[in-house]
DNA sequence: TTGTAGGCGTTATCAC
DNA sequence: GTGATAACGCCTACAA
């Protein structure tokens, strides 16, 4: 008897009809069931243990129940947070979240919506920087566009280039207040860890940095913006190559938090101390390094609010042009970066 | 035209049959397609930009794609990367992850449980600690029994209580070794932030850490052992709560590393500095935490091969009496914990 | 209020 | 190799 119970076994067993079951389960919009009947029916479903399939029911009713999450790295703790913030709202909606990780590769964003599409998934919300790359811009938009056909809503939390929805963190204005305010205690001489060249969101934290800190009349020089990969190893070889370059400056900028922490364990493994040789500063705040010590310096983001966001866009309405949702970003200095005297 | 393009749509584009179609475009174990027309098939698909539907499929073939994740929630380092190792072993094997947060209540497992029988996910893999509840317990142990009798099947991450398939992570031992660690590192007066009293993972730390400690001579009393919350704010408080008594450990161990950066924010607050005024070691060696200063001392988990293990345990026939995987830690001493002269 | 029957998009079992 | 035609489990006009 391992064979799934149906709703017909449920209404055989109530001796009452298909339609009569479905009804008194699952509710109807219009008809309503006797109370007698009802309990029958309920009483019957209990009896035999009856679990509605929902991808039946998804087919019938034409939609399904759940959202698509797309994410680079779901470990990292950038989209953790994006996720926690998208899980919870998914769930006072009463829908499913579909979890897809690109593992760092943005071509598979591609796939992705396009896997997403065929689970018929009511929305996508995809996590993570756009990128300077057109070929996958518009690669994605165009998976995205037969996606949107077929009936879904999208949103992006990171930059609006694709013409969905978009939360977009202040990234470029978040690294000028940081900038201005490590300039403010005194810092000139600086490298900036600049991750990847292409993704959006390192850029405008790197040129928002950069292009503040030469507005005060303290530019940094080309050789001292490096480029690296987007997470800790990435900072840590790109703090390696500027100490083996002989150079110390005082202040490291790293785009984002996991890059400084990589910086630091080269810093470490140099034998020099933070903030004493060197002061260090990263962008996120991530939950994770608020209380280490030293206190990092960064750039805090509403990451979980960001993902409540796009939940928000993705299920209410929207209509005509695509919404962008700005979030404001808030300096957040600590004992990495100590005042010069 | 926006109504959705379906498999009858193709088939008629392309002058074959229903089921023609169907073999050509997702393929057949039994049956095969002729190579003229499955091109026209192929290229009609392509030309209305079809998307086969997962969920009829589904349907149709009597099974799903998807899996089913549960975690307490996923912004926790500790579950998020897990999940990374589900998601990985997920993708590889052509599954979908369905991401559910219990959101720290541990009652709602049974709901999800249930849920994801609805979604007749393919297997479900839930992670986090067991409880010492027998309520809880046995109510999930019969949600689970109801879902493995409508065909699918289930791990943990976690203790092997529910008579599914485990993953172990051997949290006694690790305690103890750690123990014995810092014990030879000169460690007698230790405090324990014990977390909960009902999570079994917390409770397997806790007793090995003591035992072992009583083992070697340095019994720890009963009021320096303090339950807590097993995430940072637990540890912050209980840590408050020791210093606010007046006495001062030599060593604090905490059963997570969360709860020991709370404890270390606490001990910050009071103007005391590890290790110079108190020692403090972890659990978990989460990644984002090894480039710290100090260097926490910990335990090392496998926790995203721990994600893999399970994935494989449920994808795999498995039979007879449920498998239990017990994973091996590794004690990290870290600067946290300096060897007293 | 209740029941009948058609349909949702695919796969799979049959014949041809 | 190809094509009708039942399922699959449920919902929902429509009719009673």
């Amino acid at each position: 008897m391992a064979g799934p119970v149906t709703l017909s076994d449920v209404a055989r067993e109530a001796g009452v009809s298909l339609a009569t079951a479905s009804r008194a389960i699952n509710g109807s919009p219009t008809r309503t069931v006797g109370p007698e009947l009802r309990a029958r029916v309920l009483a019957a479903a209990e009896r035999l243990r009856y679990s509605p399939d929902a991808n039946a029911q998804a087919m019938a009713r034409g939609r399904t129940t759940s959202v698509g999450l797309v994410v680079h790295d779901i470990a990292d703790p950038y989209f953790s947070t994006i996720a926690r913030g998208i899980t919870h709202a998914a769930g006072r909606a009463g829908l499913q979240v579909i979890l897809a990780s690109t593992e760092q590769d943005p071509t598979r964003e591609v796939e992705i919506v396009g896997l997403l599409r065929r689970q018929r998934a009511r929305a996508i919300v995809i996590a993570g920087s756009r990128y300077d790359d057109p070929a996958l811009t518009t690669g994605l938009r165009d998976a995205l566009d037969e996606y949107l056909a077929s009936g879904g809503t999208a949103a992006v939390v990171g930059q609006p280039v694709l013409g969905t929805d978009t939360v977009h963190a202040a990234n470029a204005k978040g690294a000028r207040a940081l900038a201005r305010a490590l300039h403010a205690r005194g810092y000139r001489d600086v490298a900036v860890l600049g991750g990847p060249a292409h993704p959006l969101t390192a850029r405008e934290r790197r040129e928002g940095f950069v292009s503040e800190l030469a507005a005060l009349g303290a530019p940094v020089p080309d050789e001292r913006v490096l480029f690296c990969g987007f997470d800790h190893e990435g900072g840590r070889e790109a703090m390696t190559r500027v100490l083996a370059s002989g150079s110390r400056p005082q202040l490291v900028f790293a785009v984002n938090d996991l890059v400084a922490l990589g910086a630091l364990a080269a810093v470490r493994a140099a034998g020099l101390v933070v903030p004493d040789d060197l002061a260090l500063s990263g962008f996120d705040d991530i939950t994770t390094l608020r209380d280490v010590v030293p206190g990092l310096t960064t750039v805090r983001i509403p990451l979980e609010h960001m993902g409540a966001e796009a939940m928000r866009l993705v299920l209410e309405p929207g209509g005509g042009a695509p919404r962008v949702v700005e979030v404001a970003t808030e300096t957040v200095l600590r004992d990495s970066t100590p005042a010069l005297v």
